[in-house]
DNA sequence: TTGATTTCCATTAAATACCATGTTATTCCT
DNA sequence: AGGAATAACATGGTATTTAATGGAAATCAA
């Protein structure tokens, strides 16, 4: 059973916003909604209040369900909480796969990320993300340009010793 | 099944206040109202009670048992409960969404959160907001403003981290 | 009765479902 | 293993439905 997202996909988006969900993708939606069966296809939640992160996020239906979980565990009116859900409630959306396997992003979304006729999807494990492939471009060098030193590289994938794991404080992350 | 409310709409308020709930929203409201059925339209309740905050917050029935009952749990005659009482439930209006899917914003609710022609929704989860379009922008911008600071966007974005989730205090939140 | 509120109906713009096609990948049979 | 048959994908176009919203009729209240 496949449940992470992963691999880069490049597909056309139409006038209308239409885009397809890479199929390896759906493969993941589908076992993580609970609702999903023969004659139902997948939902799945955009957001896109990440602001600085130029692109939009793509969730299962489990996986934003354990993300609004700890929201709800956080006190109600508190300052946080609300800015959380700003964050990922107010600036998200939730949608279906149609039975093409395609979404349709809004205007309103595309004109966010830059997208015109083409969108980029990135696996990222538990999400994915919608990329321009330009912009993704740019975030991929920026990236390299983090690991440029072998020192620095070492230092982030040394974070997956099962020795380190329980070391490291929270800042280290 | 949809069960939070998500996402940003902007419609228009008419001469009458009506106003149309986001279809979204809408279904949020119909399976979180136990009375609710095909011939029977969701109600809502409306609280206008949190003075500081410039908008009306909207919640399911479900939603606003939830915290009638966390009311209920405090010491009957309880001065801080009576306050609670006096801002949640006088401050507020059951209400129901009529066969068109709108509801009427009385001149009383529309002065107070200065809405003339159209109404922002936006999704907080398990309630939902209304503002005038221009002070949510603003109240968009304070928010930015305080996690502007890639730190402070880092710490907040940290209580949904299961590792911390048991560590902070009510005061972190 | 008259002003206000609520119900009912009508329109149109947008979102969604439906259908079709070329292309690639997979299965199955000999 | 090779090749034919089949299924799955990505993508374009069209038809149908639904949502949002304006206005009129009906009900209620003062």
């Amino acid at each position: 059973m496949i449940k992470r997202f992963r691999g880069e996909w490049t597909n056309k988006v139409d006038a209308k916003g239409r885009v397809s969900i890479p199929a390896s993708f759906r493969r993941v939606l589908e076992t993580c909604d609970p609702d999903w069966n023969e004659s139902v296809f997948p939902s799945l939640v955009l957001v896109y209040g990440r602001k600085g992160s130029g692109c939009i996020e793509g969730y299962s239906i489990r996986s934003i369900q354990e993300v609004d979980d700890m929201i709800s565990a956080l006190p109600r009116y508190s300052k946080n909480r609300e800015i959380l859900e700003r964050l990922l409630n107010s600036n998200s959306v939730q949608t279906q796969v149609d039975e093409n396997g395609r979404i349709v992003l809004s205007s309103k979304l595309r004109e966010m990320i830059g997208i015109t006729g083409e969108a980029l999807f990135a696996g990222m494990g538990e999400k994915f993300q919608i990329w321009n492939p330009n912009s993704y471009q740019k975030n991929m060098l920026e990236i390299f340009e983090i690991i440029k030193d072998p020192g620095s590289e070492q230092r982030i994938f040394d974070l997956l010793d099962k020795k380190t794991m329980n070391k490291h404080s929270d800042k280290d992350d």
